[in-house]
DNA sequence: AGTGAGTTGACTAATATTGACCTGAAAAAT
DNA sequence: ATTTTTCAGGTCAATATTAGTCAACTCACT
């Protein structure tokens, strides 16, 4: 597996580090780890965006100047792989706008979502200009999530 | 991160004194405090602005002169309709993106949203072309349902 | 050729520290 | 009672340091 490129890497090596740590969040500088792998700073903001994502589970604080810092926020639970399959069959092969309202009642029956949960996904998805992007984007979140 | 800076040091000192106080203020004398942490006075006022506003859950007060003070007080919100008010007040001005993350960080922390409902509402933001009109109608309307 | 992920660096913005200067309240002097 | 002095907090700008954004470019795979 020679054809590993550099955010692979540092996806890795993140995910490393989550592994050592006994806490659901980890803490770095951005420059210190753009000098471990001899890159621009700007890689690391780049691997954080499309693998760190908030619809991947994951929430990012940070903190500029002297004593700057990047943390890392796993939500993701241990074993999400029931739960995506459970939602998965809600869900079935396609997510129409039609049947979006029925889905998020049919979550928060399942006590999937609370009613809190289900008020704020239907508020931005009215306010949405592309309404089945973002639900895609939510549910793949709450997959995630615990 | 064993490093600190000066102005985390100080946070927690006056967090320290909220936990030693039943009360839900405390007050100190700014050069004292300046003159124990070996810092300029101005130093104390960056702490409080960056730290203790009200976006944070805290109010100022001070008097100068010959038994001048500084105190800070804790918002409480203990009745519901306090704490739509103070949500309110929090977003009643436009947000700039640049806030709303920090926002949105603090709500949790003050127990106000979930990690989850954070997480949703991220990915929302980031999905969405308006994000500061999205973020207010989400907590004007989380704000609603207890 | 077109597409999309990955890479790079120039430019922008936020954080913390420091000190010079401003303002207001109360004591002291008149 | 009014003015002056002293004391203590407020504001602002300069600087250093670190993270974020954005757009151009590269490369692999259609």
């Amino acid at each position: 597996m020679e054809n590993e490129n550099l955010s692979q890497v540092i996806e890795q090596y993140i995910l490393d580090l989550f592994n050592l740590e006994q806490e659901n969040f980890i803490t770095m500088r951005r420059k210190e780890l753009a000098e471990h792998f001899e890159c621009v700073p700007s890689q690391i903001n780049y691997v954080l965006r499309s693998r760190f994502s908030p619809a991947q589970g994951y929430l990012i604080e940070s903190r500029r100047g002297e004593y700057g810092y990047i943390r890392i926020k796993k939500i993701t639970c241990e074993s999400p792989e029931e739960k995506i399959s459970h939602i998965e069959d809600l869900i079935g092969e396609k997510i129409s706008m039609n049947n979006a309202a029925k889905l998020l009642q049919s979550l928060q029956e399942r006590d999937f979502i609370t009613a809190r949960e289900r008020l704020l996904i239907e508020i931005s998805l009215k306010e949405s200009n592309n309404p089945a992007k973002l639900l895609q984007k939510i549910l793949s979140g709450l997959m995630l999530v615990q």
